[in-house]
DNA sequence: ATTGTTGTCG
C-alpha cells in the first residue's frame, strides 16, 4: 500500500529539491528498494543536463545498502543512460567501466547507452569488450542491444561486422534496418545501401532521411529532391537535410525556397541557412534571418559569430559575442564559440585577448581542444608572440594542415623564412599535406626575406602537391620579384597567369615600380588597376609620385589634375598610355 | 532504450 503511494508520488518528482525530500523520507522509513526508482525518476525528468542531479543520483546509488543486484543494475543503467542522452560520451564509457569493475552486471539500458557512446566517440576498443560482455551476460538476445551493435559497427565503418550483427537479430525492427542502412552509407557502398533501403519492410521517416541525406551529401540534388517529394511523411529533419544539400551546392536561392516553404522550422533549419549564407559570403542575408529568429540558442549565436568572423567583420563578431554573454545566463560560450571569437581578435591583431581566453577556459571548465588552440596559435603568431605560439603548438594533440599553416602563415607575415622552412619540412616529413594557405605563408616568408630563388622553387613545387597557385600566390611572387627590382620578370609572370589578374596583383607591381622609380611598368600597372577598381585615386597618386621622382613634372601634374576633375576612367586611361 | 538533420581553427 505504502509502496504504491510512494511510487505514485515519485512519478511527480520533477525537481532535485523534491527528490531530496522524498529521499529523506525513504531513508527514514527504510524503503531502500524504492531508492532505485527515485534515481530513475529524477534522471528521467531532468530534461537539460545537470551536474548536480547526476552527482545526487550517484551518491544515492553508492549509498544503497540493502539493494538487490537487480536494483543496482537498474540504477546504474539509468545513470549510464542519463550521461549518454546528454552527449557526455566519454563519461558514459568511464561510468560504465566503473559499474563493471564494481561487479554489477549490466542492464540492457546500460549496454545500449554505452554502445552508442562508443560509436559517437569512435571507441572501437571499448566497444569490442562491451560486445563480449553482452555475449557473456546473455543480453545479445535483446533487439535493442543487437541493434546497438549494428549501430556501433556501422558508425565505425566495420560494415561486415554490422551485417553479421544484423543477421543475428531474429525480430528485426525498423531501427535495426536503419542502422544497417547507415552502415552501408558510411562505408560508401551506395548500391548496397540502396538495395537495403528498398528491402526495408516498413520504412520510417529515418529510413527516408538517411537515403535522402546520402544523395544530398553527394550533391545529387535531383534524386534527393524527388525522394523527398515521394516520402509519405516528412519530419523537420527531412526538410533540413534537403536545405543542407542545397547549401552544400551553394544553391542558396533554392535552399531559401525550401526554407520558406517549410511548415515547422526548428533551430537546425535556421542554423543551416545562416551557415549557408556564411559560406557564400551573404552576410546581410544571414543577418536578416538572425534578426527574425524568435528564440536564439547557443548554436545560432555560434553560427552568426562565425559568419562575421569568416567574412572579415571581426568587430561585428565581437559585438555579437558580448551580446551573447549579456543576453541570458543559460547561454554559455564553449570552445566552439571561442575559436570564432579568437579568430576575430586575430584579424584585429589584438593579442591581449589570448590570455583572457586561456583563463576563461580554465575557470569555466571549457575543453581546450586542438581547434581552439589552433586559433590561439594564429592569434599569437600574427601578433608576434612567438614564444606563446610555439608553446601551444607543441601542446597540440594532433598537428594537422591547419595548425601547421597557421604557424607558417605567421612566419610569413613576420618575415621568418628560416622558421617557415623548418616547419614546412617537418610537416612534409610527417606526411601532412600542405594546401594553398600553407604556400601563401611560405611564399610570403621568402618574399619578405628577399629569397627570390627559394621563392621560385617553392612556387614551382606547388604542382607536386596538385595545387594550382591562386591570384594571391601570383601576387606574392610579383611582390617578391618587384622588390628585388625584377619588374620585367614580374610583368611576364602576371601575363602568364591562367586567371585574370586582380587589382591586388597589379597594385603590387605598381608599388614595386614606385620603389624603383620605373615609369614603364608603373604606367602599365596603373592602367590595369584603374580598369579594375571603382575608386582609382590611390593608384593615380602613386603613378603621379613616380612621375615626380623621375622629374616628369608635367605628367605628374596631368595625372593629379585628372584625379581632381574626376574625369571618366576611360578618358584617363587613354590619355597617358 | 537503438537510427537521421545544425555550429568551430589557417
Amino acid at each position: 500500500m505504502l509502496d504504491s503511494k510512494l511510487r505514485f508520488f515519485l512519478q511527480k518528482c520533477l525537481v532535485l529539491e523534491q527528490a531530496k525530500q522524498v529521499h529523506a523520507q525513504l531513508v527514514v522509513n527504510r524503503h531502500n528498494h524504492l531508492e532505485s526508482i527515485l534515481i530513475h525518476q529524477t534522471l528521467h525528468f531532468t530534461k537539460d543536463f545537470s551536474r548536480n542531479v547526476f552527482n545526487y543520483a550517484k551518491r544515492i546509488l553508492q549509498g544503497l545498502q540493502i539493494s538487490t543486484r537487480k536494483d543496482s543494475s537498474f540504477s546504474w543503467g539509468c545513470l549510464v543512460r542519463f550521461l549518454s542522452q546528454h552527449r557526455k560520451f566519454k563519461e558514459t564509457v568511464s561510468l560504465y567501466m566503473e559499474m563493471h569493475s564494481s561487479g554489477i552486471s549490466p542492464s540492457s539500458h546500460a549496454i545500449t547507452s554505452v554502445l552508442r557512446a562508443c560509436g559517437k566517440t569512435e571507441n572501437m576498443i571499448d566497444g569490442n569488450s562491451i560486445h563480449a560482455q553482452a555475449l557473456k551476460t546473455g543480453l545479445c538476445g535483446c533487439v535493442y542491444v543487437q541493434t546497438g551493435l549494428v549501430g556501433l559497427y556501422s558508425r565505425l565503418g566495420y560494415i561486415d561486422m554490422a551485417k553479421k550483427a544484423f543477421d543475428d537479430i531474429s525480430e528485426k525492427n525498423t531501427v535495426s534496418w536503419n542502422s544497417l542502412l547507415h552502415g552501408y552509407l558510411e562505408s560508401g557502398d551506395f548500391d548496397e545501401a540502396r538495395r537495403v533501403f528498398d528491402e526495408i519492410p516498413e520504412k520510417d521517416v529515418v529510413s527516408w532521411n538517411l537515403i535522402i541525406s546520402s544523395y544530398a551529401k553527394k550533391g545529387d540534388m535531383s534524386n534527393a529532391c524527388s525522394l523527398f517529394q515521394a516520402m509519405p511523411l516528412k519530419s523537420s529533419a527531412s526538410w533540413n537535410i534537403l536545405i543542407g544539400g542545397y547549401v552544400n551546392c551553394r544553391e542558396m536561392k533554392l535552399a531559401r525556397t525550401y526554407f520558406d516553404a517549410m511548415p515547422q522550422k526548428n533551430s537546425v533549419s535556421w542554423i543551416t541557412m545562416v551557415s549557408g549564407y556564411t559560406k557564400s559570403g551573404e552576410v546581410e542575408s544571414a543577418e536578416e534571418l538572425f534578426r527574425q529568429m524568435f528564440k536564439r540558442d547557443k548554436l545560432v549565436y555560434d553560427a552568426m559569430i562565425a559568419c562575421y568572423a569568416q567574412n572579415g567583420k571581426p568587430k561585428d563578431a565581437l559585438k555579437l559575442f558580448s551580446q551573447m554573454l549579456e543576453s541570458s545566463s543559460d547561454i554559455q560560450p564553449d570552445e566552439i564559440t571561442l575559436s570564432s571569437v579568437v579568430s576575430a581578435y586575430s584579424q584585429l591583431g589584438d593579442t591581449s585577448f589570448g590570455s583572457w581566453v586561456e583563463s576563461y577556459v580554465t575557470e569555466h571548465g571549457i575543453k581546450f581542444d586542438d581547434l581552439l588552440v589552433t586559433s590561439l596559435i594564429d592569434l599569437y603568431m600574427k601578433g608576434g608572440d612567438f614564444d606563446k605560439a610555439f608553446k601551444l603548438f607543441s601542446k597540440l594533440h594532433k598537428k594537422d594542415t591547419v595548425s601547421y599553416s597557421a604557424m607558417i602563415m605567421g612566419c610569413g607575415i613576420n618575415g621568418k623564412a628560416m622558421e617557415a622552412n623548418t616547419l614546412f619540412k617537418e610537416m612534409v616529413e610527417k606526411k601532412i599535406l600542405p594546401n594553398l594557405v600553407t604556400f601563401t605563408g611560405l611564399l610570403s616568408a621568402y618574399s619578405h626575406s628577399g629569397l627570390v630563388q627559394e621563392g621560385y622553387k617553392c612556387f614551382n613545387s606547388m604542382k607536386d602537391y596538385n595545387l594550382e597557385p591562386s591570384a594571391d600566390h601570383y601576387g606574392i611572387m610579383v611582390d617578391m620579384l618587384g622588390r628585388a627590382g625584377r619588374l620585367e620578370e614580374a610583368y611576364e609572370l602576371i601575363k602568364s597567369m591562367p586567371m585574370q589578374a586582380n587589382a591586388g596583383v597589379w597594385g603590387t607591381l605598381l608599388l614595386a615600380s614606385g620603389l624603383h622609380n620605373n615609369v614603364e611598368f608603373g604606367e602599365i600597372a596603373c592602367r590595369h588597376c584603374v580598369e579594375l577598381e571603382t575608386d582609382p585615386s590611390g593608384y593615380l597618386s602613386r603613378l603621379a609620385n613616380i612621375y615626380t621622382s623621375v622629374g616628369r613634372w608635367d605628367d605628374a601634374r596631368k595625372v593629379r589634375e585628372a584625379m581632381e576633375e574626376k574625369k571618366l576612367r576611360k578618358t584617363l586611361g587613354c590619355s597617358w598610355v
